[in-house]
RNA sequence: UGGGACGUCGCCAAGUUGGUUAAGGCACGGGGUUUUGAUCCCCGCAUUCGCAGGUUCGAGUCCUGCCGUCCCAGCCA
């Protein structure tokens, strides 16, 4: 990406990207000479995986960094010892770069705790702190409601002398966890709650990943956060819309600390997309509870199930630039997230065919010994990605779903009597169903009409349909799964009175044991996404095996014909 | 009922200091091309900006009052 005008900018579907009020709102201070250059940071906690609503933000920083001259940060938030662990940090650096992302400097919180303490010795001389000795309860009880003042303590007024020697002594591991806390004094009848002489410190004796048992009092968020961004040099601390109420007492530290810069916090929205959950507690609850087989299940919103699913980081950058940045909150239907795995894909993916649910087909005509090839370009647009030979013998196999033999008018594939061409081969027509003792249609006696081949002037011939297939001999068995939405309302999480769980899609994946590939894909390499024709976008699941392929469906493709049917169904016709 | 924020087409979202017929994308509808019912290409799609008043020659943009939605009472972030 390069500094250009905003206009310049544009996605693939021809829209401006990276115009909105952040971006504006840089400029002008860009152009007024407040700043001279943007630095952000992405500051996830290390206490899970990060999903699509963290990419969104991701995509915000690093864009307007990369846009306005700066750089980005990556920082994790490690003021909480008791949910994070190191695993996360490999996950989450592993996730930024895989969506395409470069930080500047990999920072940690934690790494100022000492800044941290002094800042906090800071504000106790300055009696803007002071050592609290009350349970939680009785703090709880004292902050007061949302329509009543808070009470002050009765540690209020201690002494700063008092003060400092008490929260010496709970650093030095003189106090029992929970006997005593550190609050800024600030005002406890404030109409803002955050105001209400907020904690900064606790004693917590608990093994930091990082720090390990070098500190027994931690920092909450608030003390941390906006200092981590003045010691690093953020400029511009973008947050979601639930910290706007923090604002006033992230500016409240910055004045009143020897901060080295004054960074400034800017909220905006949070993702939200339906038919699925994209709050960390609630993914945690997928996986602790087994609903899901992991933070990579290709039903999972995190970053690492959508890369298993078969997304890009391509098409996850486009949607966060498609869907824009504002302070309003909207929630995004998931098949925009797939539309554009669909856009990106369209062009660059090479084209395959198989049959997820094989019907066997003979040609009762075609009497070579020996397999002929249909030629097949990789790419119907682009011919740079070259051809490949598809072998055609007597026995082949076409969809289960790509014959009826009670067919609609609309219906045009196979039928009895009917006739379909097979993609990039020659024109077939059904001659006879066979059936088995239960009645299901299990063989197809064809013939095909030799002058229809491809690149013979019979082949100009139209026929209603094309169905892609295999050839029975040369088709590679393989394991195909196909995955829906995970949950089957569109907002799980909507009604706080039922738990979401219950509201899991019980048909969120389908296993297809018998597919069948054509060869060329037995050993398709790894992360490569691959359009199955007709069917849609798959790639290789990371359990696949050369020779015993094992393909994930990421995206269909676009099924006018679903909706038709769905619409002719409804109709009774 | 305290504080903070938001409300422009079914879903997103532009809308400069108030000034011609309210961008664009998606979805949707219609047509064309097509050996993927895919892609691609045309065309259509808000007399109206949560509602009601007011100011003004002129308001989505200013004022007033309502209505609706979200967030905040963790020693989570």
């Amino acid at each position: 990406m390069t500094h250009s005008n905003p206009t310049e900018q544009a996605t693939p579907e021809g829209q401006a990207a990276g115009v909105h009020f952040i971006h504006t709102r840089l400029k002008k201070e860009i152009e007024a000479g407040q700043v001279d250059r943007v630095i952000t940071r992405f500051p996830p906690e290390p206490n899970g995986f990060l999903h699509i609503g963290h990419a969104k933000a991701i995509v915000l920083n690093f864009s307007m960094a990369d846009t306005f001259g700066g750089y980005t940060n990556l920082r994790f938030d490690d003021t909480n010892p008791a949910k994070e662990e190191q695993r996360y940090i490999e996950a989450i650096k592993e996730d930024v770069r895989w969506l395409g992302y470069t930080w500047q400097n990999e920072c940690y919180a934690s790494d100022y705790f000492d800044t941290l303490y002094e800042y906090a010795l800071h504000l106790i001389d300055a009696g803007l702190a002071y050592v609290d000795g009350q349970d939680a309860e009785v703090i709880k009880a004292q902050r007061g409601t949302l329509t009543e003042p808070g009470i002050p303590s009765p540690d209020r007024d201690r002494a700063v002398d008092e003060n400092r020697a008490l929260f010496e002594r709970m650093r030095a591991g003189e106090f029992e966890d929970g006997a005593y806390v550190l609050r800024a004094k600030i005002d406890m009848a404030a109409p803002n709650i955050n105001l209400r002489d907020p904690v900064l410190y606790r004693i917590r004796r608990q093994h930091h990943y990082r720090t390990g048992d070098q500190w027994c009092i931690y920092p909450t968020y608030d003390f941390t956060h906006g200092q981590s961004d003045a010691i690093e040099h953020i400029t511009h601390s973008l947050c979601s819309l639930e910290f706007e109420d923090h604002r006033p007492l992230y500016d409240w530290f910055i004045n009143h600390l020897p901060v080295p810069a004054r960074p400034q916090q800017i909220e905006f929205a949070r993702l939200n997309i339906d038919f699925t959950v994209l709050s960390k507690r609630r993914l945690t609850r997928l996986v602790d509870e087994g609903h899901v087989d992991g933070w990579d299940d290709p039903r999972m919103p995190t970053i690492a199930g959508l890369r298993r699913r078969g997304f890009t980081p391509q098409s996850i950058q486009n949607f966060c630039h498609e869907i824009g940045v504002t302070k309003a909150e909207s929630v995004i239907p998931f098949g925009v997230l797939e539309r554009n795995l669909r856009d990106d894909l369209n062009v660059r993916a090479e084209r395959r065919m198989a049959v997820l649910k094989p019907l066997k087909v003979v040609l009762t005509n075609f009497d070579a010994e020996q397999p002929e090839y249909a030629t097949l370009p990789n790419h119907p647009q682009d011919p740079s990605l070259g051809e490949r030979q598809v072998p055609i013998t007597k026995t082949l196999y076409i969809e289960q779903d790509d014959f009826m033999e009670d067919a609609p008018k609309k219906f045009f594939r196979l039928k009895p009597g009917g006739e379909v061409r097979l993609r990039g081969a020659f024109i077939v027509r059904c001659d006879e169903v066979i059936h088995n003792s239960e009645g299901q249609v299990v063989e197809l006696r064809c013939s095909f009409d030799p002058e229809s081949r491809s690149g013979l002037p019979g082949a100009e011939r139209k026929v209603k349909g094309t169905i892609h297939w295999v050839s029975a001999e040369h088709a590679v068995p393989a394991n195909v799964h196909l995955y829906d939405r995970l949950f089957n309302v569109p907002h799980p999480a909507k009604d706080k009175a039922v738990d979401f769980v219950t509201h899991i899609n019980p048909d969120s994946v389908e296993h297809c044991g018998g597919a069948m590939v054509e060869p060329s894909l037995a050993d398709w390499p790894a992360q490569t996404p691959v359009q199955f024709e007709r069917l849609g976008y798959f790639i290789p699941d990371i359990n696949s095996l050369p020779g015993k392929p094992v393909f994930n469906r990421a995206v269909t493709l676009r099924d006018t014909w679903a909706k038709l049917e769905k619409a002719l169904r409804a109709q009774g016709t």
